[in-house]
DNA sequence: TTAATTAAATATGTCGACAATATAGACAAT
DNA sequence: ATTGTCTATATTGTCGACATATTTAATTAA
């Protein structure tokens, strides 16, 4: 579905290199030589400096002038700055999903959400990793507000699952978040935005002060 | 202090650019053309084509391929849009400056709302505009957290000022915007992010509100 | 007259080459 | 030994030309 929509050359370098750098391949704060990245794809100089204007769209990569592109170092920091970030648009998304989304829509991620317990309860991790990102995904659709649906969808969720996909973080709070999107939904179902926003924030700060915790273990272990 | 940074060709023409849309010398929705342009500010392709991208990234143009860049249609909807965003983004801002904002910080927006309050009594609404864009601003750069900062202030914010500039909806509200200042302000000095928060999200509220009045009694003197 | 097809014109996408800037290394001076 | 300058090298920025896709206009058939 992607690929069907990336029509110019730039387009799938650009899709390649993204995929490259969330899942590591290209390291995290390397330099992107243009020069090098032009013969390793295969491509001009023009396609790799269009497929790295996009990168930078999505805060990926960062470009000083007459100097270069490089992909983002990630810290604990980023990733916490990253999680209040979700915390604030994903409450407004929710609370705005309330009001906007249809009857459908709402049905369809009931349905999602009764298909996601039976893999829970298989103990499927992977399975529940992609099934967050798809809940979330519905949510911010379901709002309806392109500004809020963009900065998510193109900027930010990527960055996010290359900081999971990196640190090793997939699949956390299984069950728990599980639970957490059951009564997200319910609040959106019943049209009562205030609470849907608020057990959101409430979700996405739960997620934030797990990985931290995460990443403090991981630190002490490091020593 | 702009074009101080702005060392390459590109830079000074994304510049230039943004603030012809902005100001709608260059029309909402109208047709970006790279050969014309081009010529129009003696520039080659290459040169418009970056600016391009960097307006992109800015959600004033938007582009489709092998079509071409348009500037982006100005609408209602799209305002409200925005200013729901503003609130989220912007209500996290205050909420993270009450904790992050040094004593000095602080005390530089008050002395700024100060000299603000002067203004304010002798009836300039010009630089009430200025102030209020200033004040925003502060606050957000008190929250610490870099993408809060450049989504709202490298992309957000250009946008919002279109809007002002050109639906003309300079300096609304003086005299209450300023109090609702002072109030946020004692609030982050009381290191109070909950009621900063909330404070915050109330003043963008309201202006949405403010707003949504004179465009539906604009549209009522357009019939 | 209308619809469909085709051809011309125009625009964007891509390429390789040159110009301007930054980096690295050698060398000189303190 | 360290700092500063200069040179050589490599990288990014900019340009004009060509390839490819889209749009417009013309032409033909129904």
């Amino acid at each position: 579905m992607l690929v069907d929509q990336a029509v110019t050359s730039a387009d799938k370098t650009f899709l390649t290199m993204r995929k490259d750098i969330v899942e590591g391949l290209i390291r995290q704060g390397s330099k992107l030589s243009e020069t090098d990245l032009s013969s390793r794809y295969g491509v001009s100089r023009a396609v790799i400096r269009e497929a790295i204007n996009r990168l930078e769209r999505c805060s990926l990569v960062e470009r000083k002038a007459n100097v270069g592109a490089r992909v983002v170092a990630l810290s604990p920091e980023g990733l916490i700055e990253l999680y209040q970030v979700r915390e604030a648009l994903e409450g407004m998304a929710a609370r705005l999903a309330a009001t906007n989304m249809t009857d459908n829509e709402i049905a369809d991620i009931n349905q999602l959400l009764n298909t996601h317990f039976e893999e829970v309860k298989g103990g499927d991790s992977y399975y529940q990793e992609a099934g967050d990102v798809d809940f979330h995904y519905r949510i911010v659709v379901g709002s309806k507000n392109k500004q809020l649906i963009s900065t998510l969808v193109e900027g930010i969720y990527h960055l996010v699952r290359m900081y999971r996909v990196q640190l090793g973080m997939e699949g956390p709070r299984v069950t728990t978040a599980y639970d957490e999107h059951r009564h997200i939904i319910q609040a959106i179902s019943n049209r009562d935005a205030e609470l849907a926003e608020m057990l959101m924030r409430r979700h996405i700060y739960y997620s934030k002060r797990n990985i931290e915790q995460k990443l403090s273990a991981a630190s002490e272990n490091n020593l």
